[in-house]
DNA sequence: ACGCAGAATCC
DNA sequence: GGATTC
DNA sequence: GCGT
């Protein structure tokens, strides 16, 4: 490519960068020649909302135009314009932007250099702070230093080797025409280009006729009189069907919005940066980009450019960067001296058990501190209705039977499968739906070796193990009477499978059949079936044990005792009107205890102190309380401790004394960050046993480790040693089992519990759920397919599959379950700050998550990109173009997940990225979240986290009678009681704009970023 | 006996 | 609509 | 698993 050509290439920069949004993607298009099959998901997707849509008066488009141009490889100039008029007749028009670009720098730059550029990227771009630190950072911390690191020690095949060098090229499946060397770094595989999304609308709606399908959309588009568009997304009115809306901010001015025409460019948007075929020059846009930022900068800072692709070419003040476009206020943190280079030792990674064949190590010990922000447990969101709670137990041992091979690994730690060969019938009493105590027992069955049979059949179960009296049982077994049971078949209860599990752990397979045949009698389930199965096997034992039921106490023997103590069951499915507490057009109505009260309670004012620097809005009458409470607390710690429990704020005030700590929100008071705690075994012992569950498939394990690392949470603030069951006991979130389970600890030093639950399939899973996008479900999946290494996975052992995304987080696993010191954040965030405010000098543009908690270390960066309205335009589309430019230059290097509308002034985007200057760089995993301005406030506090803060948050405000997520804080939302994801109403927007006045309603004491830490 | 945050994207 | 992630 |  000569000078002159890239001369022109620049000049048409100049123009394009007056375009409005739509018309840069076309040029952007042109320019990167890829030729892109119109095809993909959205398309029909939003075919069908758009069509919906009622308002769609659409129109004057010319239909089959993006089609055409979509298909085009390259447009030509008449195709351009066609498309621009099209889009801006559409549009309202769009009062293009005079991007406040610099004059037009006119030198070329030396290509040969630039080339190098891309090819290797061996030169900053631009050289943001000392780009020395950051490769320092990179450096230090990096592979050996991290004594959690472990991670795939034994698995070799993905060892970090891999995901580092850059030049590897293992596994290509994705495509990625373009060869070597400049495409390759640049090119950034995006597997997501390949994705199904495409198949998948092919195969749907669209069928082959994509351009139709397209039309369709163009011309249903919805032609929405511009300021009817919400301005916040009513948040999709129903979770299935029921599509966002989109959310142009257009208020504010209803000529700016490129939005009104997304059918048209949504393809292209949304493969946008996921080219496949980077196809020729590569170099062109990362030209561009530079020249761009360059002059972006010059113009802003009036600084000195060299010719770009030498050496440091540009210096920024970054401080200036960052404290301009920001909508965060307090961007002053600086402490980033404590963000030591090598901070990342211990990833919370999953992966830190390892688990060796021979050394099973602990995974846990990584929950201790730092570790553990990235994991915290992630409850499935919504699982009312998980799979096995509408289960009928026959069902339910189907399934399991279906997954024995998961659940009873080959070698596993505890016992033998001493219930091989036995087929069993397993009734608790619950016949509708499986209780948790059914389906843990039948899990257990099965786990020990034994079959579970789901419909009662004489000539195949061998055993019937049953808890419930006589009616359930043999309605169970379709029986009219005991009798009908063949005597071969002994009926005991449900300790006899305990007392088998408790001795499988100490006795030979012989010996234990012939020790379960002599119990059978012991455990008989009822007196009339004492002795059946004697005679077969064993010479009865002689009946003379009369006829009692044998009183034997399940309960209490052995380990697992946990399961068999929880109530029989729960049955009914029916929906019972959860009428707590009444969701009222005005939460201010709802009465609950003594909450904070919605804006409407004054009432509620009484009993609290007069002070109160705060003027809470409205009122928010326990503001103080609050306050208080916290104070109340910190004070207490040098005292003592005390406990939780409710009371009104007026016994507060009374009360003094006692420390009721006023069982507060979990958001309203900081926590003191613990360094020592004197309870530090029994948390190690816990975290281990949470994490176990966390692994596991199920709810009740997924909620039981919910409840862990609450009760783990106080117990790291508890200031003194516990010394008894008691005193446990009364910590909040300590329950019995919990508080037992701390009784053992203390008196025995180990948890028994916790060899029982680390099980090889338990230990395997948590690896496999290391790999991004890959949880419990389908680590199970993939363990029961035979595979027990990642090597296995790599190699598609069990003809396992991996989607995309999932083949990213194999190859980078390492990368990817590793923190950055937060000087690696920054300095990947500066290189693309300027980056996004080169597209749009208004952009607001910040680092959200950890980072700006301060904390030291980052699993990964967040990014906030939002616009204020002010002078008409938005920031719609925007993302898209950013995401292109940062992969051209090379720190963007793959894609997880895309905007599903980026069009849409709100987009969400998943990727790895890199510092592309430092060789070797580890990939680091980066998200973008766009949002309308005008929901900033609700974002920032939702991006900011961490999450165990927002979801205390959102608690309190659900508990409130309102509903807080990333869009706004709302009122009125009623939620279908039986299926809580679904709301019936939508409710209203309360607040949305400052972090402040969503603190101030709820009731939470302000706190800055660094005091949102719960986890 | 029930909730435990709420939503986006992938498949 | 489930699974995964933020 | 815990709290209500
Ligand atoms: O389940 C979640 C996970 C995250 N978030 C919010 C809070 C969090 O701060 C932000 C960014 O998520 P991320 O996973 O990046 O967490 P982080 O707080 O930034 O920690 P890390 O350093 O691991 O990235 O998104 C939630 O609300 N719920
Ligand atoms: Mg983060």
């Amino acid at each position: 490519m000569d000078s002159a050509t890239l001369q022109q290439l620049f000049e048409e920069q100049d123009e394009i960068m007056a375009l409005p949004d739509e018309e840069m993607l076309t040029y952007i298009q042109r320019i990167r020649m890829i030729p892109r099959p119109p095809r993909g998901k959205r398309w029909s997707d939003l075919h069908h909302e758009e069509g919906s849509h009622p308002s769609t008066a659409a129109s004057d488009h010319i239909p089959g135009q993006t089609c055409d141009s979509v298909k085009e490889p390259i447009l030509s100039k008449t195709d351009i314009d066609s498309r621009s008029s099209f889009n801006r007749s559409v549009l309202s028009s769009s009062a293009s932007s005079p991007m406040p670009m610099a004059s037009r720098v006119e030198e070329s730059p030396p290509a040969g250099s630039e080339l190098e550029d891309v090819s290797g990227l061996p030169n900053a771009p631009i050289v943001v702070d000392s780009p020395e630190r950051a490769l320092e950072a990179t450096d230090s911390y990096r592979p050996d230093d991290e004594p959690g690191s472990p991670t795939m020690s034994l698995q070799k095949p993905i060892s970090r080797k891999r995901g580092l060098s850059p030049d590897h090229s293992p596994n290509q499946k994705r495509r990625r025409s373009s060869d070597h060397s400049a495409a390759e770094t640049t090119e950034a595989i995006s597997p997501i280009s390949t994705f199904p999304r495409s198949s998948r609308t092919l195969g749907k709606t669209n069928g082959g006729a994509v351009d139709q399908g397209l039309q369709l959309q163009s011309e249903s588009t919805p032609q929405l009189p511009v300021l009817q568009r919400p301005q916040i997304k009513p948040v999709k009115a129903q979770p299935k069907k029921g599509k966002k809306t989109k959310s142009s901010e257009v208020q504010n001015d209803p000529c700016s919005s490129p939005i009104e025409e997304p059918s048209a460019i949504i393809p292209q948007l949304r493969k946008e940066p996921l080219n496949r075929t980077i196809a020729s020059e590569p170099s062109n846009l990362l030209l561009e980009v530079k020249e761009r930022v360059a002059r972006y900068k010059a113009s802003k800072h009036h600084l000195k450019t060299v010719p770009l692709g030498q050496r440091s070419t540009i210096v920024i003040d970054d401080v200036q960067l960052v404290e301009h476009n920001s909508i965060i206020s307090d961007v002053s943190d600086s402490d980033m001296s404590s963000a030591s280079s090598r901070a990342s030792s211990r990833a919370s990674s999953p992966a830190n058990s390892k688990i060796g064949p021979k050394d099973k190590q602990k995974i846990t010990s990584t929950i201790t501190e730092k570790g553990k922000k990235a994991k915290n447990e992630k409850p499935l969101a919504k699982h009312k209705k998980e799979k096995p709670k509408s289960m009928t137990p026959s069902e339910y041992a189907q399934h399991l039977q279906s997954t024995a091979a998961e659940l009873r690994p080959k070698r596993r730690g505890t016992g033998i499968p001493f219930l091989e060969g036995y087929k069993i019938f397993y009734t608790g009493g619950d016949m509708r739906i499986a209780s948790e105590t059914t389906r843990k027992r039948m899990e257990l069955i099965v786990r020990h070796g034994g079959t579970l049979i789901p419909q009662y059949d004489p000539k195949i179960v061998t055993h019937i193990v049953t808890d419930a009296t006589v009616p359930p049982t043999l309605h169970a077994l379709g029986l009219k009477k005991l009798e009908d049971i063949p005597d071969h078949i002994p009926t005991v209860k449900w300790s006899w499978v305990t007392a088998g599990i408790s001795r499988s752990t100490r006795m030979s397979k012989p010996d234990l059949d012939e020790k379960l045949q002599d119990d059978l009698w012991q455990h008989a389930a009822f007196a009339l079936r004492m002795e059946a199965g004697m005679k077969t096997t064993k010479s009865a034992p002689s009946k003379s044990r009369s006829k009692e039921k044998s009183v034997v106490i399940e309960d209490e023997d052995s380990h697992i005792s946990e399961f068999t103590q929880e109530p029989p069951a729960q049955i009914q499915g029916g929906f019972n009107v959860n009428l707590t507490h009444n969701h009222d057009q005005n939460p201010a109505e709802v009465a609950v205890g003594n909450l904070p009260s919605p804006p409407s309670s004054p009432e509620l004012q009484i009993g609290k102190t007069a002070s109160s620097s705060k003027v809470t809005l409205g009122h928010d009458p326990l503001a103080e309380f609050y306050d208080q409470a916290k104070a109340e607390r910190i004070e207490e710690k040098h005292q003592f401790y005390s406990e939780p429990e409710s009371e009104s704020d007026i016994e507060i005030e009374i009360a003094a004394p006692v420390k009721k700590q006023a069982r507060g929100w979990t958001c309203d008071s900081k926590e003191a960050q613990v360094k020592d705690c004197p309870n530090q075994d029994i948390i190690d012992k816990l975290a281990e046993l949470m994490e176990l569950h966390k692994a596991k498939l199920g709810d009740e394990d997924h909620w039981r480790a919910f409840a862990y690392s609450k009760a783990i949470r106080a117990l790291r603030h508890y200031p003194k040693r516990i010394s008894t069951y008691e005193e446990a006991r009364k910590i909040k979130g300590v329950g019995d089992k919990t508080a037992r389970k701390i009784a053992e600890i203390l008196e025995t030093g180990d948890l028994r519990r916790i060899g029982y639950e680390k099980t090889e399939d338990v230990q395997i899973a948590q690896v496999f759920q290391g790999i991004y996008g890959v949880g419990r479900s389908i680590a199970y999946k993939w363990y029961s397919s035979g595979c027990r290494s990642l090597e296995d996975i790599r190699k598609g052992k069990g003809s396992v599959k991996l989607s995309p995304p999932q083949e990213i987080g194999l190859r980078f696993y390492d990368d990817i379950n590793d923190r950055m010191p937060r000087n690696e954040a920054r300095a990947i965030f500066e290189l693309i700050k300027p980056i996004a405010l080169s597209l749009d000098p208004k952009l607001s543009v910040d680092i959200m998550g950890s980072y700006r908690r301060r904390k030291a270390t980052c699993g990964d960066i967040d990014i906030l990109i939002t616009r204020s309205p002010e002078d008409g335009r938005t920031h719609a589309g925007i993302l898209p173009r950013l995401l292109r430019e940062l992969h051209a230059v090379g720190i963007l290097t793959e894609d997880l997940a895309l905007p599903e509308d980026p069009t849409d002034l709100e987009a969400i985007y998943r990727g790895l990225c890199r510092l592309p200057d430092v060789p070797n760089s580890k990939r680091r995993r980066i998200d973008f979240l766009t949002v309308p301005f005008t929901s900033r406030g609700a974002a920032l506090i939702y991006y900011t986290g961490d999450d165990i803060f927002n979801r205390a948050m959102r608690l309190k405000a659900n508990v409130m009678g309102y509903s807080l997520n990333q869009r706004g804080l709302f009122a009125g939302v009623i939620r279908d009681p039986r299926d809580r994801r679904v709301k019936m109403e939508a409710g209203h927007l309360v607040a949305s704009e400052t972090e402040e006045e969503i603190f101030k309603i709820l009731g939470v004491p302000w706190q800055e970023p660094h005091e949102r830490v719960r986890g």
